[in-house]
DNA sequence: CCACTTTCGGAAAATCTATTCTGGTCGAAA
DNA sequence: TTTCGACCAGAATAGATTTTCCGAAAGTGG
């Protein structure tokens, strides 16, 4: 092995080096580098004991990875992110942080593409927050039981509400859930639904502008006597009105966007909690 | 001397507290409170022995100073300024936290399905604060760059991942871009990407797992000569590796299942910001 | 399938760190 | 000036932590 002649002096220059020789790592040294890339702030000031638990490694191992990197060991490398949380801590300190958050927040100047994720974070966080108050305990309970109950679950969701639907097909799928997502390809709507019966579940999601497909499923699920369980934005949105039971979700809107992580968030909490509840009375037999 | 009976818990508290009892301390004492006071940084994490050092005074006073406030010892006090440290700059305040929330989570008895949706939400939102520190202005302009660049976009993800390229696809598309949703309908992949050149750009979304279309995409797309960002969660992943720029995503994981938020933001964002930037360069000319 | 090289795990050894303890200094009060 | 008590420097100690080392395991090429 050919250490390095002179390592690398920055946590950056460390970063790129680690990238570029990857591939020429052992497995387990290749086991190090990618936690030291994901997490350098563990790195940073956790001891190397426990830097190798959280990463499955010996410690012994981690001094290797250093040494090959051409560091003395471990402690020199590690020396080095220290030193650049510190440099980055102290040179943008948190009022100024603050300030350059509120400002982009703030929507005047236009701001760059950094500005604009900032802005998305703090939209998104907002939806978030604002989703544990309008869907309750009651609303939640009854949605899972009208999943558990359900024969077969379909899942529709047009245009923006598209990625949310299909996450939702796709992960109850993998909780074995029958499931069938209705995504209209082909234009093959009205067939997808046909088969619906009085057991099933149509799980719709909808906002405003209300797709023309998701309205007219929704009728057609309950002129079949299915189930209905609507994600809207408002309860008595077309899709919501006739729903068995209607999930009210406010996206924040950004630049006249609106987000969607609490939709995926509710998407994500309807099916674990659904899982959950669906191994418990399993295992009670 | 009368130890404080219950010692700080904070950082700002500390600080608070050592400016309150300044007067009442001894010589050397204060010495140390205004070191302490003045670089709070290095005494986050440099040793005791630096600390002494650069403060000229004796480790073993320090050990005193922490007592005096009514720590066991001066590793104590050490933590608070270590966990401010992180908490308001860096990241592994963030994995502190979520590891803590996981494992009260995972220790507890399952709650009800309305608690399921408050972890979700707590997840969500850490995943999202960490997202604008993992993804800087740096990376997110040269995004948007190379969207702005690129001929025709095409947009991959599969399994768990596509929810997020759907959107990708959905809203790049609204917003006037030549894209191609590379979703692998009926197997015809290779036949989607088959098309893709030199001036094209692949948004390939993936990750662990990594799908195996994903990773054979990047392949298939780099050997063409077309332009890949990627977005995953290492930048060493299959398909972070090969690709032209890298975007690191971390999501955090609830219950065995990974959050999706902080990719969705992530994905509006760039959306936004290539649109914006589209729009200005047009009505430059 | 076998020799040879690389890599790995685990425990022992060396180094470093935090803390305690002791003897002594300084200053104030009597 | 003497006495008392707080305070401190530095050595000593107890405890971790990092690093080294070596046999075992896993690859590699012939």
């Amino acid at each position: 092995m050919s250490p390095t002649p002179t390592p690398p002096q920055t946590a950056e220059e460390l970063r790129a080096a680690i990238l570029d020789r990857y591939e020429g790592l052992s497995k387990r040294l290749q086991q190090i580098a990618r936690y030291v890339l994901d997490e350098p702030n563990a790195v940073a000031l956790e001891t190397l004991a426990v830097i190798a638990e959280r990463s499955g490694v010996q410690p012994s191992a981690i001094v290797r990875f250093a040494k090959s990197f051409g560091y003395e060991g471990a402690t020199q490398m590690q020396r080095l992110f220290r030193d650049g949380l510190l440099s980055g801590a102290a040179s943008v300190g948190y009022s100024e942080r603050v300030r350059q958050f509120t400002q982009s927040v703030n929507g005047r100047a236009a701001g760059g593409p950094a500005e604009m994720l900032a802005e998305f974070v703090e939209g998104n966080t907002l939806a978030l927050r604002n989703l544990s108050e309008t869907v309750g305990r009651k609303e939640m309970t009854a949605a899972v039981k009208l999943i558990s109950k359900a024969e077969t679950v379909y899942v529709a969701g047009f245009r923006r509400s598209f990625p949310v639907a299909s996450y939702l097909a796709y992960s109850l799928h993998q909780v074995d859930k029958r499931t069938v997502f209705v995504d209209g390809v082909g234009g093959f709507i009205r067939q997808q639904v046909h088969a619906i019966g009085r057991d099933d579940l149509l799980i719709a999601i909808s906002y405003q502008p209300y797709a023309e497909e998701s309205v007219q499923m929704v009728a057609e699920a309950v002129a079949r006597g299915a189930k209905v369980l609507s994600i809207s934005d408002s309860l008595v949105s077309p899709v919501a009105k006739p729903a068995t039971l209607a999930l009210q979700v406010k996206e924040t809107e950004i630049r006249k966007f609106r987000t969607l992580s609490a939709s995926m968030c509710l998407a994500q909490a309807l099916v674990i909690a659904y899982a959950f509840e669906a191994t418990a009375t399993a295992s009670k037999r």
